[in-house]
DNA sequence: GGGAAAGCCTAATGCTATTAGGTATATGGT
DNA sequence: ACCATATACCTAATAGCATTAGGCTTTCCC
């Protein structure tokens, strides 16, 4: 009597819910055989090792999380786009933490050239349309914007911001209006920093 | 015949040089105890568990990065000071990247409360003492800062910047310039986001 | 039906953290 | 000086993990 049948999609499944379960680090292959009724070994057939299994979680959540932003900043634009897509990944952050915990590994080749990945920096371009840069500044704008999302969104959730006053949501909304401020007041490049 | 005396300074010294050396994750206890030239069970005399001994690896880190920073920002300010406090902390995940690494995980409570953390902190905000914020903003822009430094540095370091051009480096310059015109241009507070 | 391949299993190895309890060495009181 | 004690290391043991090797059972193709 097989519940299900197994297979390379569900395992990474697994692995994903039980890391927003539990948490990234008890995502072990022990763990996920039990969650899906049967002996670790087993897994062997499907996945090459637990370094692979967890690139699948990286691989799945920088799928979903491709989706969410596309979704959220559809239709937007400048300040209403910034927002919606840090919101995006906030969102992403607090409801599949497991899987946000993926994105912040060494990426290895696979992840690193998915469609996930591709798509998330291109709708982070994407936003930038409705700002006055040069488009030889978008690569640096978009590693920008990626830097402070991510950065906040791993202090935040490091506890980094739990001991100091004003809480962590009034200087969400402050970080992302000196975004929008820095992508406007966006400075020439100097000398010798121009690729 | 006592090499050294084995204290909770050598034990959590040999886990942030073993960190350094091999990567953080691969501080076992067993590890450090084999650098010593002792058995694993030996440690717990000194240190509670795994976990406590890479909570002081954290702080060691903490102190070591206010140390650097300190020196590094000292008698600069506006432009120059943020460049230092940003190159602080790059040089400082490029010289021991196990410690730095040290500095990306869930931090307990000793470490949050610790002299180098608030120091850190403190640093940081001292360098906005150039810039034309309120004091009310101050804590924002701390936060805006850390991370956008810690989140470009970790991407960096995870290799999200390795597939694409040009190199991180330019786009590092790139992103102090623009911290610096976002301080420079920092917006007032829109009502509701006043603490 | 025969055979091969899938897909799961058990068994075994070697690593890890952690606890329990032993032994020797230094220390402190008298 | 001597004995008691505490310190600081040790060995032994348990249990969980990743991973490999090899076996059994079901399915499916011809």
């Amino acid at each position: 009597m097989k519940a299900s049948p197994l297979t390379v999609a569900s395992i990474v499944e697994a692995a994903a819910d039980l890391a927003d379960a539990t948490g990234f680090d008890s995502v072990t292959l022990s763990a996920v055989a039990r969650r899906l009724g049967v002996r670790s070994p087993s897994l062997y057939s499907h996945v090459k090792d637990r370094d692979a299994l967890l690139e699948g979680v990286t691989i799945l959540a920088l799928t979903e999380l491709a989706s969410r932003v596309s979704v959220a900043v559809a239709g937007r634009a400048e300040r209403s786009a910034l927002e919606a897509l840090a919101d995006a990944h906030r969102d992403y952050a607090r409801e599949s933490p497991g899987r946000w915990e993926a994105l912040q590994r060494p990426a290895g080749e696979e992840a690193a050239r998915s469609a996930g990945a591709r798509d998330v920096v291109a709708l982070t371009a994407a936003v930038l349309r409705g700002y006055p840069l040069p488009e030889s500044e978008h690569v640096h704008a978009v590693r920008f914007i990626g830097s402070t999302i991510n950065g906040y969104l791993r202090i935040e959730r490091n506890g980094g911001f739990a001991h100091s006053r004003p809480s962590a949501a009034v200087s969400w909304h402050r970080i992302i209006d000196a975004l929008d401020a820095a992508l406007r007041a966006w400075p020439a490049p100097s000398e010798g920093e121009r690729p």
